[in-house]
DNA sequence: CTAGGGTTAG
């Protein structure tokens, strides 16, 4: 290092933002240092690596150098390859070809190729390819590995493993990214066979196959795997954590995130990633807290994805205030998925208003708005009731935002439409929708015809279901529960005996609920544990006093029997749902609030009684079911009994 | 002065 290099890098090590960067580029220029290549590639490295938010400064910096090197515009590069714009790594790349002062090397070709295959963009990096080829430089490993990544990416595996047979020596890198590149394009058993032939391993090599196995669903691939493995580090115990606690396995997820504290590894911001979404999966909300609080004591608020993942967490755990507290203080810069979590967990309260007003404020930011974002705007409206601001965001998204509408999209169009009771209007988008409708959308449908009690629209629905996916249970639950709420008790028997003759069995419900940190699970006409004996004694009592002191008659609608009336009422009472608030009531101390968490959507019965409970016992219930909170308080929901 | 493969949220 020379000395005009120590001293850029003494300076630039101060710089902590743009302002200050800015000074010293002032300086620079005023001193005639900036037109030194070192200077110039110091300042640019400096804002493409260490600050956030500056890459239109370092483009800038690019252009008004007179004679950039290839440093400058590598560097520049590599910026956009990881940016939510890689397409300026492209036009960087071009714009270099163009300067016949500088050539591209093979860290160009690596950083190019890299955002080629975040781009998915196979006919760039094709191109690049070409390019690297006449330049010799295509079998320079680098370039190659990335070459393998890239086309994996872009879902052409002949490709990369042509790159991979014609690479004369390929390290362990090498090796492990055409392992990578077989599971990328689901060829589980290609990546194994790949696999067991390398000839070295290292922990990365195994540490992706549990990434592979896990992101593939094989979750017992990865568990053999994990448990053959000879070393562990944190990334491996993460991988499992997350893993896990992305099909759904939270139990498990908890599990190896003890584990990892029992072999003595401190967690890390991954693996409290994945436990958070496992918190939020179950609804452990005090769980979350000493999460939290573990968060902080460890320096990790400046994380980003873990401030993400605790408003997402703090949002389904039914504390929306925490969820906006962490959002609000949140040290780092807010991405879009922060912005969605939040406008998520304001929507699943019934906030509409406010998410569409968090909607304008993430605008304002300057964050450009994706297609996810406007599923939680969409669900934000239909949950609210607000049916023209979902229109109206609909009709946005593609014409000014220039997002094509995914089936997703089209999804939450049926919902707004069919919640609000526009059953006709909801059939009708759906026969005019450009792409066709899936069973979400169907099944979406079938569910407002239930709520409404439409039985002729949900025969039609339930004839295109059948087409489409002719064994799914739920689907004929529906129909006969929309048959037994109009009491058409011959149609609710056809429908159970074909149920039966197809050996069809009902996926059964069930709630949880957190008691001092421990969750109990309730399932509807489950072998009865302690727990549930317990919450029976103490649900019968409850029953007769919102009977006398509430005035409740039992509502019989959506039960799949035709039984004798008192049978009906039994089978309500049982709902998983009253068993946990029992339980809760019995245990939990007084005055806290009791929480529960549903797989399904609760059914009016149980509305009922729980606002009823509320108003009898001065309590304040909270329930998340399928579809969205419930805030019970006083005899009222905060759903305004709309869901 | 920059590299390639393994875990991060909606």
């Amino acid at each position: 290092m020379n000395k005009l290099e120590q001293f850029c890098v003494s300076v630039l090590k101060n710089c902590k933002n743009l302002t200050s960067l800015q000074q010293f580029h002032a300086h620079a220029l005023k001193t005639g240092l900036s037109a030194d290549p070192i200077v110039a590639g110091k300042l640019l490295l400096h804002c493409t690596v260490h600050l956030s938010d500056t890459l239109d400064y370092a483009r800038r910096l690019l252009l008004h150098t007179s004679n950039p090197d290839v440093f400058m515009y590598n560097t520049l590069i590599r910026g956009f390859s990881d940016s939510d714009t890689p397409h300026d790594s492209l036009s960087t790349f071009t714009l270099m070809l163009n300067n016949l002062d500088a050539s591209p090397d093979s860290f160009s070709f690596a950083f190019t190729l890299k955002a080629a295959a975040n781009l998915r963009c196979f006919r760039s990096g094709a191109q690049l390819h070409c390019q690297a080829l006449t330049r010799g430089l295509d079998t320079h490993l680098f370039v190659s590995t990335t070459l393998i990544s890239m086309y994996a990416e872009c879902g052409c595996l002949s490709f990369a493993r042509k790159v991979f047979d014609e690479t004369p020596d390929p390290n362990v890198v090498t090796w492990n990214a055409i392992v990578t590149a077989f599971f990328r394009c689901d060829d589980v058993k290609g990546a194994e066979k790949v696999f067991a032939s390398m000839p070295l391993k290292n922990l990365a090599s195994y540490n992706l196959m549990l990434a592979g196995y896990t992101k593939m669903g094989e979750l017992e691939y990865a568990r053999r795997a994990f448990e053959e493995m000879p070393v562990k580090d944190e990334v491996s115990w993460s991988t499992m954590i997350v893993g896990f606690a992305r099909y759904g396995c939270f139990d498990e997820a908890f599990g190896y995130f003890r584990e990892i504290q029992r072999v003595g590894m401190r967690p890390n911001e991954v693996s409290l990633t994945g436990v958070l979404s496992a918190c939020a999966q179950a609804g452990a909300l005090e769980f979350a807290k000493i999460l939290h609080g573990f968060i902080e004591k460890a320096g990790l608020v400046w994380i980003t994805p873990v401030n993400n993942a605790l408003t997402d967490t703090y949002s389904k755990c039914g504390s929306v205030d925490m969820a906006r507290l962490v959002f609000e203080r949140m040290p780092g810069k807010k991405s879009i998925v922060s912005w969605t979590s939040m406008i998520v967990g304001l929507a699943m309260q019934g906030y509409g208003e406010e998410a569409i007003g968090l909607f304008h404020e993430m605008e304002e930011s300057g964050i450009k708005p994706d297609g996810i974002v406007f599923i939680a705007i969409l669900y934000a409206c239909s949950h609210a009731g607000l049916v023209e601001q979902g229109c109206n965001f609909f009709d946005k998204m593609a014409e000014v935002y220039g997002i094509k509408p995914a089936i997703e999209h089209y999804g939450c169009m049926v919902d707004l439409y069919g919640r609000a009771g526009q059953l006709l209007k909801a059939y009708d988008f759906i026969t005019n929708m450009p792409i066709p409708p899936n069973v979400v959308i169907w099944r979406t449908l079938l569910g407002a015809c239930s709520f409404y009690g439409n039985v002729k629209l949900a025969e039609q629905v339930q004839k295109r279901l059948s087409e489409l996916d002719p064994n799914n249970s739920g689907d004929h639950v529906l129909l006969s529960n929309i048959y037994a709420g109009v009491g058409k008790w011959k149609d609710v028997a056809i429908v159970r005996r074909s149920m039966a003759e197809m050996k069809m069995t009902k996926s059964p419900g069930w709630s949880m609920i957190e008691v001092d940190k421990v969750m109990y699970t309730f399932i509807a006409g489950a072998k009865q544990d302690d727990a549930t004996k317990e919450a029976y004694r103490k649900l019968k009592e409850i029953m007769t006093r919102i009977r006398v002191e509430g005035g409740y008659v039992p509502e019989v609608m959506n039960v799949l029997h035709d039984i004798e009336e008192e049978e009906k009422e039994d089978a309500v009472i049982t709902h998983s749902e009253k068993l946990a608030v029992a339980f809760g009531m019995g245990r939990l101390s007084e005055g806290s609030v009791v929480r529960i968490m549903k797989n399904l959507r609760v059914c009016k019965d149980c509305h009922t009684v729980m606002k009823l409970i509320s108003k009898v016992y001065r309590l304040g219930i909270v329930l998340r079911d399928r579809s969205r909170f419930h805030s019970f308080n006083d005899g009222v929901c905060s759903c305004k009994d709309y869901w």
